[in-house]
DNA sequence: GCCTATAGATAACGCTGTAATCTAAGGAGC
DNA sequence: GCTCCTTAGATTACAGCGTTATCTATAGGC
């Protein structure tokens, strides 16, 4: 992270900015993501940063939506909505098991996940539901599995007893699945 | 908050900390919880804060454990163990919407919750179920209502759009209870 | 009544988010 | 090409944080 000429400086572009902050993220954690190091990672002062971004609140909130956005599940097109909801779930948690930190995603993971959630609310509505009712279930899944991550990850950080995480979070989904598939309009 | 006399302040409890600590996070929220809003708030330095409590990591620590050993949900002897345990989903909701930020009862609120969890664990083990059988069964209820209540927290600190919260919340505990009322062993 | 050990008070250090101030650099006008 | 001015990054500064080194008052032993 050599120091930028300000021309260079002037050159970086949000999404850059980002990048930083994400790269500090994953090798750091979220305690090290600070206005300072992150622009120390990209050669500059903050300056830029607020110039670009705001405030450090943005800063985190474009890491969610990062975050977010970058989770996508193609549908197969025969698949039973089950199935799709199911996998959905499960790699929902795996993308968010990456993060390295609850607080990411608890903050606005949910509002940036609205997009990734599209697919299964069409799926969801080849069963019969009309948008709103499809809505309304994905979101209970959406929030199933960010409140089960959430917690799961807060546990996992500081064990208290040992857990098979793996086998709570699917039996959480299938609890979920399976009721709803019996609850069919 | 006046100053306190040196014996005064030497008679301070680690609770008596605790108890200012809730204080300050009931009335000006999680933020602003800090050692020396603390120490005034019992008119002292916040050196008997470390001597009793440690760090500001205890004293949140300190603080969950007081939110956990606060939830207690007696058990009807009659009542349906489906019953008791849609009621012990619903009171811990409550319990935890009414602490002001979700990130105190993230941290270790699960610790602190297995307490309150045994009644709802034998209420469990008496329709044939063995105590870790048992035990599995409620941390998977307990997971869920406090990463549901998390994200539930989040979205109406900042809501993107009108959500029936309630509903969504009874549906979710309905979906898990009646699912595991027909796994009975 | 003095001495000492204990523990609270004061003051300080290093870190944070952020803003005021300083300054370099690129373009407009001639 | 020189000057001027506007733009935006750099430096510096400020207030608030967790924490600790140092100072100091006070309770108890003799």
């Amino acid at each position: 992270m050599p120091r930028l000429s300000r021309a260079a400086a002037a050159a970086l572009t949000a999404e850059d900015m980002v990048d930083a902050a994400m790269t500090v993220l994953i090798t750091e954690g979220l305690d090290n993501v600070n206005m300072r190091r992150v622009a120390a990672e990209l050669g500059v002062s903050p300056i830029p940063l607020y110039n670009r971004i705001g405030n450090k609140d943005a800063l985190l909130d474009a890491m969610a939506a990062r975050i977010g956005s970058e989770f996508f599940l193609p549908v197969g097109e025969y698949e039973h909505w089950t199935d799709y909801a199911r996998r959905w779930c499960h790699r929902l948690r795996e993308r968010l098991l990456a993060v390295p930190d609850h607080r990411l995603f608890l903050r606005a993971g949910r509002k940036y996940l609205v997009a990734a959630a599209e697919p299964l609310i069409e799926k969801i509505r080849t069963v019969g539901y009309d948008r709103p009712g499809a809505v309304d279930l994905a979101r209970l899944l959406m929030w199933s599995v960010i409140g089960h991550t959430a917690v799961e990850l807060g546990h996992t950080k500081a064990p208290t007893e040992l857990i098979d995480t793996d086998q709570l979070f699917a039996t959480h989904v299938d609890l979920l699945v399976d009721g709803l598939a019996r609850r069919e309009p």
